[in-house]
DNA sequence: ATTTTCAAAATATCAGATAATTTGATTAAT
DNA sequence: ATTAATCAAATTATCTGATATTTTGAAAAT
């Protein structure tokens, strides 16, 4: 048994809340959880209580745990917080990394490249794949940065923001992978400046985008 | 009963991980924990699952629960995105604050500024309540940024800060307090540049402080 | 010294049980 | 007809105690 009971079901439940199998405002009943994950009221009480703390449910007083829901203004003010913590790694990990991180990061945009031609060409089932690569991809730009504490915190944003990206299936198609081709780009050129700049464009394009499409309201 | 059990098992246990009653790196075995805090090993599991996403405690495997290490590198890490979370907010807030949010401003200063000449007259008994003003002072100036996002991680910056600041007790007396009445007086003149200025000052200063104290070694 | 072995301790997980709270529907009162 | 009061069913919070794994540490063997 490679993971424990807890760490399967944390991993699941949470990406079905960030890819909207569990919907923002839903009630998470705790002995329907435990049959459909196969996990224990008190496991469950757990992982509702970690995913409480990062953000993604909602402790309600003695009421229980539900999905947390979702807003424009919850989907800016987590793309400001991300931009915030992206915008201040990039430089950093720029600066810091070595070989070995940028080829993780050639590496990362490979993946990446490969499954934004995939959905270009019509082919739009692997949307989560998809944005699990574009998720690693950013990681690993900032991957290099050196700072721990800002990582998980990065991680935790990241996912929050990712959700709303779900709520509102968007794909960008071809302007998000040109921002993505730029900012390897400016890896392999070290130019931090350039990288924030399109970053910034990138998180502020994507929110405009789905704030329009009304996904949200 | 106003609070859970949860509740108040969770707050005193996260105060003593934070006021070092809890020393770093120390295991929190349940059954023990369970004794102490008059919780059971269900529900403890629960509040160090909390803890453990904050930063405060770590999950090891199957081995159990213990108390976060601290190291220099830690302290810098964590005042390096305390101080990111906090020049970005200050100046939100100093533009979107109005007289209510200032009036709790300089409410919290008092209560702050009382308690700092008390320990500089010598009385350092109550350096946890010192603390604790402390921060609600930090928290209140920028309350008003808008982003409940960033209030929430900040909480679990200056927690994580406020713990290596009390792992060496350290009370800089009348640097500190000039300082925070300087960060006051721009709350009042509205100045965010300044405010920034001297948090970085602030912060830095402490850090510096705590580490050639030796105490984290 | 290093590795192997094995019992004791601790953890992860579960399945009920109980008390307190919340929910919703029903009834009563304005 | 709306609001308020009432009450049973559902749900949660919490505990107890049980089982299966894992980890730990000491003793034994190499």
């Amino acid at each position: 048994m490679a993971t424990s009971i807890a760490d399967r079901a944390y991993g699941t439940i949470r990406a079905d809340i960030v890819f909207g199998r569990l919907s923002p405002g839903a009630r998470l009943r705790l002995d329907r959880l435990a049959d459909v994950y196969g996990a224990s009221v008190s496991t469950l009480r757990e992982i509702l209580s970690r995913l409480s703390s990062e953000g993604l449910v909602i402790a309600e007083g003695q009421r229980g745990f539900r999905v947390a829901s979702v807003s424009p203004a919850g989907f800016e003010d987590v793309a400001a917080m991300r931009l915030l913590l992206e915008t201040y790694a990039l430089p950093l990990s720029f600066s810091a990394g070595d070989l070995e991180w940028e080829s993780r990061v050639v590496a990362a945009h490979h993946k990446l490249a490969f499954m934004e031609r995939r959905m270009l060409a019509g082919d739009q089932k692997d949307t989560e794949l998809w944005k699990r690569y574009d998720r690693e991809f950013h990681q690993s730009l900032i991957e290099a940065c050196g700072s721990q504490t800002l990582l998980d915190l990065y991680g935790s944003v990241f996912d929050q923001y990712l959700r709303y990206q779900m709520v509102a299936v968007v794909f960008r198609g071809e302007i998000a992978a040109e921002e993505h081709r730029t900012l390897l780009d400016s890896v392999l050129t070290r130019n931090a400046d350039r990288a924030c700049a399109v970053l910034t464009q990138h998180v502020n394009g994507c929110v405009a985008y789905t704030l329009e499409s009304g996904a949200l309201v």
